[in-house]
RNA sequence: GGGUGAUUAGCUCAGUGGUAGAGCGCUUCGUUCACAUCGAAGAUGUCGGGAGUUCAAAUCUCUCAUCACCCA
């Protein structure tokens, strides 16, 4: 059956793909013939994801990396997978919750939400998967893993076989614990008021917005007065004025509240009299206005608004660098929703203890954080409202300077769009500061390469300056903390007063009335339930009987454990039998952030903590590619994790690639409608047109612009491979004898045309091996595109015509064997870009043993295949016909006529070239006749080529003006290049200094350049006779 | 403000010291039996400006300008 004009994606690619999977093409290991091994992670997408360009390209790139590997005959492997996305999952499963039972997600309790998460994820979580698929992706797909994987309520659909992720995880939790290398603490995160969770930096987006910038007045304390003096650069008194205030700018006036501190730079002169004396923060009641101090502090830049700022430690990332050097405290003025607090005891009692800190009365940070300021009258109103009020009551008091229009940048949570509050909380930490030298050594030492290399400039700068890594949500959806609390019974609320190690009733009593409200915590961190309770048994061996036998109970929360442990207590204090007695311990409620897992990906998905073979085989693995956005977020920390737990580097190799932008460079958003939806180009070019675009994209580190231009020109690329490959079939290639080409003696071929192309293909199979050796997948594609399209179907199959329509039966046979050879060369080493069309070319093309994608990649050089004579007479007879060619268009000779060319002179071998190619020559070049004469016929056009000289005798259709015209300018253009190499060749130090081959090239070409010189003046010369 | 990078044909971009390239677009011609998702031919450049190193600079150095991204 004669092959389709065009190739038909749309019914192929569903079915070339079903039959990889079924042969299981892409299993780990298959087509293994060597033991090295090749393995790439790929970068998890979310669970809830959708397929977008960025992920299409960066899986193509990935896909071409694997499937080469595999023609090769590594062991390779691709694992894929998904990450569990905690926040995202968590949204999508509330919206289904309001919008199909409408309920709220604290409706149901966690168990009951967390079981309509793991039905989601049956249902939707296969998504990404199926679209990876369209794309054609060679994953192993029946080892698709899943962060969340073996975690309680797990059904086990779509990671069927997916290594045991939670417990990989809670280990690691547990070992760095152990280790010291995570602890809890109170930092300032990025809260979203929204979900009300901390939040990473990865998902705060920073938009610039109009904002307002507020310059109020904080008057000095006790009316003191000082002289403020503005200075020009000469020091000459620019400004004076008595003043008994301090000016403060600030952006959002709500946080003044919590102020600990005016903040002046100590090389701001202005300032330098009132360091050190107090001022009043202008809101509240006034009877019990804030007194704070005003200190130093390199942080103010002294030419940025007034030059002092107001430090709000607890609501302001700098601020709080700020409070952490000068001991400020930090204030919490809102809770977890984004308003003001509500709660704690009136404003005047917490302001008086603020006051005494302030004047140097100790305190710790439980303390502070207990303490609310918001003045009575703000309390509960949203942080906006606040805001609006707060500068509405200090302008009434004639405290407000001015207000000035001022477009600021504002963090808005990516999910949840609300302004994002820098917040103290309680949070755990990843103590990076700890694990981080190993993974820049690993870089620095060059064991693991990041590519392009100014990622390892930024990757130092970010680890060089790490901050403590927030692992901790908020959220339901992930793995839980492995951490439970009880009460700390050591505490000196819980005394013995007798020291006899045994409680009394008195003692009983005295503990639940006041004590135990105020009791501490005690925390231990475990890998299960029953470890846990090991761990507080052996706490409580030191407690006073007969609380040391106390039964361990495992409860909700705090608020339970304190009504239980009540009960208990006074239970035992009536009924006097200490087998009531209980001890409650209650789990953190918090879940370990997404990446935390991420993290982990690299072994994780192989089986660790077990010492499974893949985890021996195949980590650590080999190339990671993915965003330049998730360096810091993922790389980075899946180089610590890995090296912290396994002392091993996850990969050698890291490919970051920019984001995919429109063809206009900007970033695709739905408000600007720039997306372009991969599945969409998929449908309507096909998978393989997309593959190539993302691959000619890829230069490294270079900006990414899709644009649908693009797009079908590699689309038309596909058509032409496969109108060369039907022009193949109606010319006997497909049923001609398979060659083996491996060396020289393998190329029995005599005809040049067939040994030319045969070295051309062993030149194209080194560049792209070597492109794709060093990630140019750019050079790869253009190397492929340029000697299949320019090459292949430009030249090979026209010249090769004259030979299979009117050859010998010889040349016949040799060459439908060199253009079947050749094809599937071509078919080979496009298929890991393009792999579709080329395995249905494969199939179509020949009867196979195997499918291409198994198919064998070619070892060949050029020094092996390719041949110097059949290279210079092809080039030679190249040269001629385009020489032809260009003469008859500018002369503008109908294309059609055949004409007669006479030959001026010629050499040896430009005689042989015109002999061995004569009927190629002729059919290309519209000729009829080729004769050899001694004078050229008067008006005729002048042809010259390396060795020869030709000319067509058309002096009757020709304009002698315009030939003139066009030698004249073809002398200029060569005048031009032989001054400058004349140049070049005069200068005594450039024969001197430059490489012998740089100067031999010159001279050849000034002398190339001068022959065809002189032969366009004979040209010219004789127009000139006939006038 | 700090960092990183970019500036090459009308457009989008390759090009790591040795004669400036590709694709798209444009102009002219062409439906000869693989392909009009095609073929043939052609036009288009002070390689952002300036200075330096070198026999030689789009390429290395410095500087200025403009732009982009990341971080504050």
């Amino acid at each position: 059956m004669p092959m389709e004009k065009t190739f038909q994606p749309q019914e192929s690619e569903a079915r070339i793909y079903r039959d990889w999977v079924e042969a299981g093409a892409f299993r780990a290991g298959a087509n293994a013939s060597r033991d090295e091994t090749f393995t790439v992670m790929i970068p998890p997408p979310n669970v809830t994801g959708a397929l977008h360009v960025g992920h299409a390209f960066n899986n193509t790139l990935q896909d071409i990396l694997v499937r080469w590997h595999r023609m090769r005959g590594f062991d390779t492997l691709w694992q894929p997978g998904q990450d569990h996305a905690g926040i995202a999952t968590q949204l999508q499963v509330e919206k289904k919750l309001m919008a199909e039972e409408g309920k709220r997600r604290t409706d149901l309790t966690r168990e009951e939400f967390l079981e309509k998460v793991w039905e989601w994820k049956g249902e939707f979580g296969g998504t990404i998967v199926e679209q990876l698929k369209r794309l054609g992706c060679s994953c192993d797909w029946d080892r698709n893993a899943f962060t969340m994987a073996g975690a309680p309520g797990d059904r086990r659909t779509g990671h069927e076989n997916s290594a045991n992720f939670h417990d990989a995880v809670i280990k690691v939790f547990v070992d760095m614990y152990d280790k010291g290398l995570i602890y809890r603490g109170k930092r300032l995160v990025n809260w979203d008021p929204h979900f009300e969770t901390a939040i990473s930096d990865l998902e705060v987006e920073n938009i610039e917005i109009a904002g307002h910038m507020w310059h109020f007045k904080y008057p000095l304390a006790g009316g003191a007065t000082y002289e403020y003096l503005e200075k020009d650069e000469d020091g000459n008194v620019t400004f004076r004025e008595e003043r008994d205030y301090i000016s403060i700018a600030t952006t959002r006036p709500e946080t003044m509240l919590g102020d600990g501190a005016v903040a002046v730079n100590p090389k701001d002169e202005r300032y330098a009299p009132i360091v050190g004396m107090m001022c009043e923060i202008p809101v509240g009641p006034k009877e019990h206005r804030r007194l704070i101090p005003i200190i130093h502090d390199d942080y103010p830049d002294p030419d940025f608004g007034s030059g002092a700022v107001k430090i709000t430690g607890a609501h302001d990332f700098n601020d709080y660098a700020v409070a952490r050097r000068g001991k400020i405290p930090c204030y919490r003025l809102m809770d977890t929703r984004g308003q003001m607090r509500d709660d704690g005891a009136p404003y005047a009692e917490e302001a008086a203890r603020a006051q005494a800190f302030a004047k140097g009365a100790p305190f710790d940070e439980e303390e502070i954080d207990a303490i609310n300021l918001v003045p009575d009258e703000y309390r509960g109103l949203d942080r906006f409202e606040a805001r609006e009020r707060v500068v509405a009551d200090i302008d009434a008091e004639g405290l407000m300077i001015t207000v000035e229009d001022k477009p600021i940048m504002q963090p808005f949570g990516d999910r949840s769009k609300v302004v994002i509050e820098p917040m103290l909380t309680d949070q755990w930490f990843v103590d990076t500061a700890k694990i981080v030298g190993p993974a820049l050594d690993a870089v620095r030492k060059g064991e693991v390469t990041i590519m392009p290399e100014s990622g390892e400039k930024t990757y130092y700068h970010w680890l060089e300056n790490i901050e403590p890594w927030c692992i901790s949500r908020q959220l339901w959806w992930g793995h839980q903390i492995p951490v439970w609390y009880g009460f700390d019974l050591s505490a000196p609320d819980f005394v013995d007063d007798e020291g006899d190690g045994d409680l009394d009733m008195v003692e009983m009593g005295r503990l639940l009335t006041d004590g135990m409200v105020h009791l501490g915590l005690v925390k231990h961190c475990a890998a299960d339930a029953d470890a846990v309770t090991a761990a507080f048994r052996k706490e409580l061996e030191d407690t006073p009987v007969p609380i040391s036998a106390a039964r361990i109970v495992e409860v909700a929360d705090r608020a339970e454990a304190l009504h239980v442990m009540a009960g208990s207590l006074a239970d035992y204090t009536t009924s006097g039998d200490p087998t009531h007695l209980v001890y409650p311990i209650w789990r953190d409620a918090d879940v370990l952030d997404t990446w935390f897992s991420s993290g982990l990906w690299p072994i994780g998905t192989l089986g660790w903590p077990e010492e499974t073979p893949e985890l021996n085989k195949y980590h650590p693995t080999d190339v990671l590619v993915t965003g330049f956005d998730i360096l810091f977020f993922w790389v980075a920390r899946m180089m610590m994790m890995q090296i912290a737990v396994r002392g091993e580097v996850p990969f050698h190799t890291v490919y970051l690639h920019q984001l995919v932008r429109d063809e206009k460079g900007k970033k695709m958003s739905k408000t600007t409608g720039n997306v372009i939806d991969p599945l969409e180009i998929v449908d309507e070019f096909g998978a393989d047109a997309l593959r190539f675009t993302n691959a000619q994209m890829a230069a490294l580190g270079g900006v990414l612009k899709l644009s649908k231009d693009k797009i079908t020109g590699y689309r038309n690329f596909g058509t032409k491979l496969w109108n060369a490959c039907r022009f193949a079939e109606m010319n006997g290639v497909f049923e001609a004898r398979r060659l083996t080409i491996n060396s020289a003696a393998d190329v029995t071929a005599t005809r040049t045309v067939n040994r030319w192309i045969i070295g051309e293909t062993a030149r194209v199979r080194e560049e792209v091996d070597a492109a794709l050796a060093a990630y140019r997948f750019n050079d790869a594609a253009n190397a492929l595109y340029t000697f299949v399209w320019g090459k292949v179907c430009d030249w090979y199959v026209e010249l090769s015509k004259p030979l299979l329509l009117d050859g010998s039966e010889v040349e016949q046979i040799e060459t439908r064997e060199v253009m079947g050879w050749v094809l599937d060369q071509c078919l080979i080493m496009l298929h890991p870009i393009m792999p579709f069309i080329t395995e249905e070319l494969w199939q179509l093309s020949h009867t196979r043993d195997g499918m291409l994608v198994h198919a064998a990649w070619p070892t060949y050089t050029a020094s092996d295949l390719a041949d110097g004579a059949s290279d210079a007479e092809m080039g030679w007879t190249i040269a001629l016909i385009e020489g032809v060619r260009s003469a008859r268009s500018q002369m503008n000779v109908p294309a059609g006529l055949q004409i007669p060319v006479l030959k001026l002179d010629s050499d040896a071998a430009a005689e042989m070239a015109l002999e061995n190619n004569d009927s190629l020559i002729r059919k290309l070049a519209r000729i009829d006749s080729i004769k050899a004469t001694d004078v050229a016929p008067k008006g005729a056009i002048t042809v010259p080529v390396p060795g020869a000289t030709f000319c067509l005798p058309l002096a009757d259709i020709i304009d002698v003006e315009a030939e003139k015209a066009r030698l004249t300018k073809a002398i200029d253009k060569l005048m031009k290049e032989i001054g400058g190499l004349e140049g070049r060749l005069n200068n005594p130090n450039f024969v001197a200094s430059a490489p012998d081959e740089v100067v031999e090239e010159a001279r050849g070409n000034l002398a190339a350049r001068k022959e065809e010189e002189a032969k366009l003046r004979d040209g010219l010369a004789r127009l000139a006779e006939i006038g």
